[in-house]
DNA sequence: CATGAATGAGAGTTCATTCAT
DNA sequence: AATGAATGAACTCTCATTCAT
């Protein structure tokens, strides 16, 4: 829906309450009625724009782990950051909205929002289970660990957000850096 | 003021949309007029919430690492940590207030909490650096590492907000175990 | 037309202004457009309704009395309001919309319904006027006493219609109690 | 309050739907915010209204009666009757809303409506109960009955607002006409 | 200092109606 | 004849803010 790519933009521009229906509308170019033919409610169009970039993210972000190449792991993992960060730079009104406008607005968006966190969040665990497995990573609590490491993509893409000029791969090393093989000397 | 208490009760409970003047001034029992004799605006007594809030948060954070005791590094630095997931516990609506409410309100509130955050950032990209120099860290870009740790200590935050029943200590070790010795095997 | 029949039901079920040209149109299984293809408006539909109702009470009150048989006066008149009764109990639509949902709606309709009294009045005054003249009845004021007549038919109808199991003789003896042979003892 | 006065003119002249919450602030002289400082809606005001006139209609009405003087029935009646019909005539804006505006409107406003017209049956009814054991009235079925003396009065009420100029004293006695002596010669 | 009645701009939503297909 | 997507005027209700007392 046309609606939806604008309503994404706006919201990202104005954020959720600064918006009024009347600027979806007049960016849209469709008359009131027209809105509220295709969503519920204001509420409802923000919930759907939501589930969709939610959607689009899961996509990009685990999409692209499945390839077990032949591969350094260190690169493999520093060439999904990369293209993770590439996915919401170029889209910054998706991470916008998602880290953003979605916090706080009410009960079933926070449910959704929670919904994505745990599920990459179980990815991560597990990815770092499997590691272990595997030899390749050390025991951990992998459980919070991994909440550390999403915490640290996250605040990494709204730091790229902040710095649009900014080198992605120097992020992506730091990220590794900060993780991989630790800080001590 | 008793009204910035009450205040950060209702908006931590409503979020800060969702919460009317007239659900402050019920909650602290004075008259609308009372309410608008010590704040401009709803705007207003928010933004004096949340100085008040970082002022607390930089003094509970900032104000612990200054004892440099014989304590191992890793131990120092999980005290900190523990105090800190303390602080935050204890008072659970400041960070409700400082990590959900006061997220893309308007500019002067997000220039407020970007300050907040980068001298959270500053000071760990120099303890970073200080600890290299001291020959306790590694070499590594300190600016980036300091924000994936600033995302760690976040987002742990908000886990042990949504799992009041967690040890504090596990969670330092996780925030330990992720950035200093890194999850290499 | 079938939109005059959905009509009246949706109407007598959910009231004029509750009912929306929606719930016509879906009712009818017909598309929105087709309805203003035959009414041109919802006011429009809502006259043409009334019309063919008042038409058809027209012609079930007035059409009954024809006949004047060798019965006496009073059995005659009972069986006439029975089947009065009987009609409007039969069609609970009819008495619904033609009792509550037409008052007060706009000029033009409360000309109709006007109109459609002062019909049943002038008839019943022109019948207190014959029986008079045939010495069945006493002088009276027709006029008016025609009114009281009315009056008590139509509310005789309302509570017809809000106790479906009461016996429609019972109604009618009440009526002819409560006028021909007047109250006292 | 001033707002129920003026609301009560509204609604009468423009009717329930037509009016609008601006008609009424307009013709009260007060702010938006004023109404539902004292009404939570349209809806609210109305009700309230309602039972305003519903209360001043049962005191008129019910009142009257209590003093059993010496006077004939008859003429009792006859008084009552007309101080009834004056009541109404001179606020015919209660008998429009009452009798027009306030048919289906919604199910809690109906209850209300059937409570009061069955207190009034009920008075009715027992005043005819009465009348029989006092000699006064002959042997009936006294709950129809009174519904059709109701009805009676009722549409001479709807008369006497049509017609300002017309005696009162005229249409009390053709009521008297219409149910105590009965219509047979 | 404190009050709280009054304000009114502004928002979301509804729904009768139109018209190109 | 039939459709149904599009329209937009109109409406009710909210709530931050003011100011006379």
């Amino acid at each position: 829906r046309e609606l939806l790519a604008v309503a994404l933009r706006v919201f990202s521009e104005r954020g959720y309450h600064q918006t009024r229906i009347a600027d979806i509308i007049e960016a849209a170019g469709v008359a009131r009625g027209t809105f509220y033919l295709y969503f519920e409610s204001k509420h409802a169009i923000f919930a759907a724009l939501l589930d969709d970039l939610l959607g689009r993210m899961r996509a990009s972000v685990v999409g692209v782990v499945v390839g077990e190449g032949a591969l350094p792991l260190a690169v493999q993992i520093e060439q999904t950051l990369v293209r993770v960060l590439e996915a919401f730079r170029a889209a910054p009104e998706l991470a916008t909205v998602i880290l953003r406008e979605a916090v706080g607005l009410d009960a079933e968006i926070d449910e959704k929002l929670k919904g994505a966190y745990d599920e990459l969040h179980g990815w991560l665990e597990q990815s770092l289970k499997n590691g272990h497995a595997l030899g390749l990573l050390r025991a951990l609590d992998a459980e919070f660990v991994a909440w550390c490491v999403l915490g640290s993509v996250e605040r990494s893409i709204r730091v790229v957000l902040d710095q649009p000029e900014v080198d992605l791969t120097r992020v992506a090393r730091a990220i590794l850096e900060a993780h991989l093989r630790g800080l001590l000397a």
